[in-house]
RNA sequence: CGGGGCGUAGCGCAGCUUGGUAGCGCGCCUGCUUUGGGAGCAGGAUGUCGCAGGUUCAAAUCCUGCCGCCCCGACCA
């Protein structure tokens, strides 16, 4: 292609209300451009690269044995009522009515369509195992978009859901797929890591999200260089601490002091001059509507995914003022556990301590050198605090690191979740009725793109990996009226083109520098530069945008070293 | 939904306090010079000042209502 004739509206200067590189540098390479809020228009540049994602991403499934498909966006209300979750998915489900008045909405994920398309077809364990995958734009009204690409509200994703006669075949399912995941960010060239993550509203019982390591992601993940353990921040399991054997002989006598207007941790520790490790927070949360009362060391920070998932609740909040007052007989900031009208839980944290301090459940009293046992129980000991860096890999005991990263898959074993809501079911060799076992795999396409630009920039701009760089090589003539360079410029690119390579031409009659720059802000791979010293010797110039390698090299050579880099893709 | 900020040329911004009929830089167009890291000079085009009301002789500026966008939080595959 040539530059002069592409649509390519690069930017000098960052837009206003781009806030992460990734979306400065797609507005600035001129690859995206917004509508309205969360929702994007790609430009050549940036639908290029999609598409070579998407490419990828077909390829691999392809070859994990999935099919591809594409589904409506336009989905009726009457398969979401079935399977429960027109009323349980919150607003980001966008709502309609059609003309005939019939509810309807745009697909934020295809569950439903998909597991009524193969509830149609299948009705033998002899169709089974089936893996249905398409491409498609997605619509989740989300309460806040933000950062460009990261999270729009309309967006391209790859679905893929499996339908398996069992859970061992299942998992078999969940395995290719998790496997194809990884060969699919690897061809994209990209450094990430698949994380142990919570299921959330999706459901199911256990899923993998795979996070493209990026200072900006907006996930946290903890992670275990010995033996490989990783785990999505909010889902990483703290191991229980050894049990140790109670002195009672250390308890000192309980003591109630009055402590006016003394409500947080701080002003605890600071009015009775002790650290937050003696002390004992008590948080009290509503479990559909039950008080529970969850109590932590207080330097340590309740997880509300775990206490959820520990009680198997479907709706986990902060107690409202009235329901602590029921449970406690005081308000919030003197609750305690002595004595509190509600089932106890209790993090691993608090094991083990001695002479703790704790609310009093008396407005205005805290009370000194509680103890277990002694002076109040649980009903358990648990895993219910967020993890710390310091804490020790749950699986191996070694030290555990944390990074950041942009979630861009997620793989989740579903279970008989939708097919029973549904009614998905075939016929076992007994001739008898059985629940298909789900799976559902997910690729942000367009926040996959994203998270790449996060990863691989410079101050100059984008870096593309070769694999999904929109054009491999961009030919660069220092000067487009010195016939002798444009002509050389010109069969290069003939050349190069002819053999399949992606190319642009620069054939701007611009200064040298502004090609350049445009050349780095747009992120090609390889640049070959064409200017009047090197050419007169029969060579040209080869600059690798990521390393920043110089090599002179005759026209052939040239030409033997980009096939020979595409190649190896 | 709570808090904060913004809306003036394609992009980045000034002007608003104290009302007088819109400006700067970049980009764009023309010409000349220049030509290996965002050139110089000269000339030029481009605006429903977010929208709608109101006050006023006069509104980008003051008042009211609305819309949109961004950030933080809450929330969320």
């Amino acid at each position: 292609m040539r530059y002069s004739q592409m649509f390519l509206p690069t930017l000098k200067e960052i837009p206003s209300d781009a806030e992460v590189i990734s979306h400065q540098l797609m507005l600035r390479a001129g690859m995206i451009r917004k509508l309205t809020s969360g929702v994007y228009s790609y430009l050549p540049m940036g639908y290029r690269v999609i598409r070579k994602v998407e490419q990828i991403i077909r390829e691999e499934m392809n070859r994990a044995g999935a099919q591809e498909i594409f589904m409506p966006t336009v989905q009726p209300a009457e398969l979401w009522k079935e399977s429960g979750r027109w009323n349980f998915y919150g607003k980001e489900l966008l709502r309609f009515r059609d003309r005939k008045d019939s509810e309807c909405c745009l697909g934020p994920t295809h569950e439903e369509v998909v597991t009524d398309i193969v509830r149609n077809g299948v009705k033998s364990y002899r169709q089974l195992p089936q893996n249905l995958y398409q491409i498609q734009t997605k619509f989740r009204d989300e309460i806040r978009p933000r950062f460009g690409l990261m999270r729009c509200r309309e967006f391209s994703m790859k679905d893929a859901y499996s339908f398996d006669i069992d859970t061992v075949n299942a998992d078999l399912s969940y395995q290719k797929m998790f496997a194809a995941y990884n060969r699919i960010f690897e061809r994209c060239g990209l450094k990430f890591r698949p994380v142990e993550a919570d299921t959330g509203s999706i459901g199911g019982s256990y899923s993998h999200e795979f996070l493209v390591i990026a200072d900006s992601g907006e996930d946290g993940m903890a992670y275990c260089e010995g033996c490989g353990y990783a785990a999505n921040l909010e889902k990483a399991e703290i191991a229980r601490p050894e049990e140790q054997a109670v002195d009672v002989s250390s308890f000192l006598t309980r003591e109630e002091i009055h402590t006016p207007e003394v409500r947080t941790i701080e002003e605890v520790c600071a009015f009775l001059q002790v650290r937050p490790e003696n002390v004992i927070k008590t948080l009290v949360f509503s479990a559909d509507g039950v008080p529970v009362a969850v109590l932590v060391r207080g330097d340590e920070e309740v997880n509300e995914i775990k206490v959820k998932n520990y009680l198997g609740c479907d709706i986990l909040e902060m107690a409202m003022d009235d329901m602590i007052q029921a449970a406690a007989g005081s308000p919030r900031g003197f609750v305690g556990p002595i004595g509190i009208k509600c089932r106890t839980l209790a993090d691993y944290s608090l094991m083990n301590l001695t002479n703790m301090v704790v609310g009093a459940n008396r407005e205005d009293y805290h009370l000194k050198n509680v103890n277990f046992e002694r002076d109040f129980k649980v009903a358990a000991f648990a895993d219910l605090r967020v993890v710390r860096e310091s804490d020790p890999c749950p699986r191996c005991a070694g030290g555990i690191h944390f990074a950041r990263g942009v979630e861009v898959g997620h793989v989740f074993k579903l279970g008989t979740k939708y097919s029973k809501a549904m009614k998905a079911i075939y016929l076992d060799k007994n001739g008898k009725e059985q629940y298909m076992v789900m799976g559902c795999y997910g690729i942000g396409v367009g926040r996959t793109v994203a998270a790449c630009v996060e990863q691989y920039h410079d101050d100059n701009g984008i870096i593309w990996p070769l694999a999904i760089a929109p054009f491999q090589v961009i030919i660069t003539p220092v000067n487009m009226n010195d016939q002798d360079l444009a002509a050389a410029a010109e069969n290069l690119y003939a050349d190069l083109s002819s053999q399949g390579v992606e190319v642009i031409l620069d054939d701007r009659d611009e200064r040298a520098g502004v090609k350049f720059k445009d050349a780095d802000l747009i992120g090609i791979p390889l640049r070959v530069t064409i200017g009047p010293k090197n050419l007169a010797a029969g060579n040209v110039e080869i600059k690798n945008r990521k390393s920043g390698e110089i090599n002179i090299l005759s026209v052939e050579e040239v030409k033997k070293f980009i096939l020979g880099a595409i190649r190896q893709l």
